[in-house]
DNA sequence: TGAAATAATGTAAACGGTTACAGTAAACGG
DNA sequence: CCGTTTACTGTAACCGTTTACATTATTTCA
């Protein structure tokens, strides 16, 4: 292999300050202590050579790649905004780096998903970015992981960070009945198989059960947490020549509620006066939709923060064991009909 | 060092298949072809073994990282969703890893960015992620890199991405002016000597030339391109003492429209009839704000996807060099004052 | 003062791949 | 039929660090 390297490696620095690799090596990972005067001749010699240690060997010989992976479904929704600012700067902080990479198991092209125990310290798995065979196998491994927005399988117990969904939605359907009058509510559903979508079907279902309303299979739609595939479904359904009659939207989240809007005010509708709408998440263009979005604040950029943090409390050997939950509230707003 | 390294290694298959690890790391890079008979067995041995190749040992023999980085002022904007999820498109496509980080030249820790020639192959700049003494030094070494949201310092010419800028805003000021009779329109910019902030200035100062209004000092703010800044930036000067009066805003991107329609509200004016607002980048949200906003339509996810793939073009040699700028649009809604 | 503890440093073997170079067997061409 | 090309394969050096172990210089203390 020709020697066409042109970068200065741990040698260049050591001869050139006279002392052995080992010692620079010690000196730039301060695991050991250096005299005095040997840092200091290391400091010069380093910022002279403008020595960047490689990445590479580093990881190799040490086996720490100093990154961890974030693994995501995709990048469709604004929601993923907090969620990655508030990893990124745990991860910063940490001076470690962030790779993002999305993945979906289900997915046709059932590629493996570019990250896992060799390139990256830990994982923070959003999701469905995994199916439980693939936690499960991680997870035998001792591999760090911290789940996000969907808990363990019983049998893995692995660390994880999500929202309250059930009983807040359930308390936000409650008051879409008892404060408002609906009973026919739309409920626009996440992914098949989502944790936070199937939970908050929970919450709606319980809501309809506490209030003796029947739950009617009709009146649920699939919104995928996506704007575009929420207009497309709720723009299918009114197009329909079998009107099915309904007066409020559980959208799923606000991304979907952009795309519910669109599609009712396209069809006419008034909302909240014909039709109540309500959201997920409280992204920041809630309180300026047209109405103003009822909706559920999801602390998101905490739970970044928090996954990243329980996962580096692993790699430390903290073993943060357990399912982290995080508080959500209800915020009321015009789309459900209060009047704020 | 104590040998404790449980995973398998390519002499681990090597062994299992009887052959030399040579041709087991052809068959895996598929460089160098490798007989039917042995490529049978190689895939039965790596499944059967789950080998895995380590990463850092690839890139520290090939010199390759398989990695590129994209270097940001923030994650403060939700701008970022459609640049990311066009950039990760491309990463993905190639199979390669995409690192984000954070960092802002100018800000106080002024720790060096934490992605470069080391652990990347190239990098995506955004913006004021470098400045142009960072971009001169990487530039000099070969590095590869693409701009996005910036053009070089001419001394270099890095390949870069941007969007039209100027002549856009200075159409749609004139808009404003012509069709709506406004002419104190205050201008909420972006971080000083950001580059689409700076020509979204030049375009607005070049309109109110072309429609003989004098330019105000009085009427420029920070909004820096965030929602949160851009609300007490507008409440500030709003509450302030010394009324200025004005007739329209220019918020300088769509996140910051949301921060100046809250401040707008909150002091009572009616949005279009007292102020006018307009945009920039028409956001998923932006037809559903409250009214609905006119902006600009950049092509986000293009712009992220095309740089990407630029880089990968100058990684594979072929030097595209040169500034490519994508043309954007203006839509019209209603808080211009159109009645659409 | 000399043995023992302590602190700082050096030597060299990994880490797990890639690839230059060399070699062998089969196919080809005249 | 034999030299030459072609298609695979093997050997081993190297990528740039970390770190176990050995060594030397400096304190400490009985």
């Amino acid at each position: 292999m020709t020697r066409r390297s042109s970068s200065v490696t741990i040698r260049d620095v050591a001869r050139q300050a006279g002392v052995s690799v080992a010692t620079v090596s010690r000196f730039i990972n301060r695991n050991v202590p250096v005299s005095a005067a040997v840092g200091e001749r290391l400091n010069q010699v380093m910022t002279e050579l403008r020595y960047v240690p490689h990445a590479a060997a580093r990881n190799l010989a040490s086996r720490k790649t100093r990154v961890i992976g974030l693994l995501l479904n995709n990048l469709h929704n604004d929601f993923f905004v907090p969620l990655l600012n508030g990893i990124e700067a745990v991860v910063r902080k940490k001076e470690y780096n962030l790779i993002v990479a999305t993945y979906h198991a289900n997915s046709r092209n059932a590629m493996p998903p570019p990250i896992g125990p060799h390139n990256t310290d830990g994982l923070l798995v959003f999701s469905d970015g995994l199916v439980d065979d693939d936690l499960a196998n991680l997870n035998a491994n001792g591999f760090p992981m911290v789940l996000v927005h969907r808990t363990s399988p019983p049998s893995l117990s692995i660390p994880s960070v999500t929202v309250e969904n059930m009983e807040i939605t359930q308390k936000l359907v409650e008051h879409l009945i008892q404060e408002h009058g609906k009973r026919r509510i739309l409920f626009l559903r996440g992914p098949i198989n989502q944790e936070d979508s199937n939970r908050r079907e929970m919450g709606y279902k319980s809501a309809l059960a506490a209030k003796g309303i029947p739950f009617d299979e009709n009146l649920v739609l699939n919104g995928e947490f996506e704007r575009d595939i929420a207009f497309q479904a709720l723009d299918n359904f009114l197009g329909n020549g079998k009107r099915v009659a309904f007066d409020a939207v559980f959208t799923g989240d606000d991304d979907a509620a952009i795309g519910v809007l669109k599609a009712l005010h396209l069809h006419g509708y008034r909302i909240p006066e014909d039709v109540a709408v309500i959201g997920f998440d409280d992204l920041g263009f809630a309180p300026f939709l047209n109405p103003p979005l009822t909706t559920v604040r999801a602390p998101t950029e905490s739970v970044g923060r928090i996954a990243a943090e329980r996962l580096f409390d692993l790699l430390e050997n903290q073993s943060p064991n357990g399912a982290v939950i995080l508080p959500t509230e209800i915020i009321f707003r015009r789309s459900c009909g209060c009047r704020v």
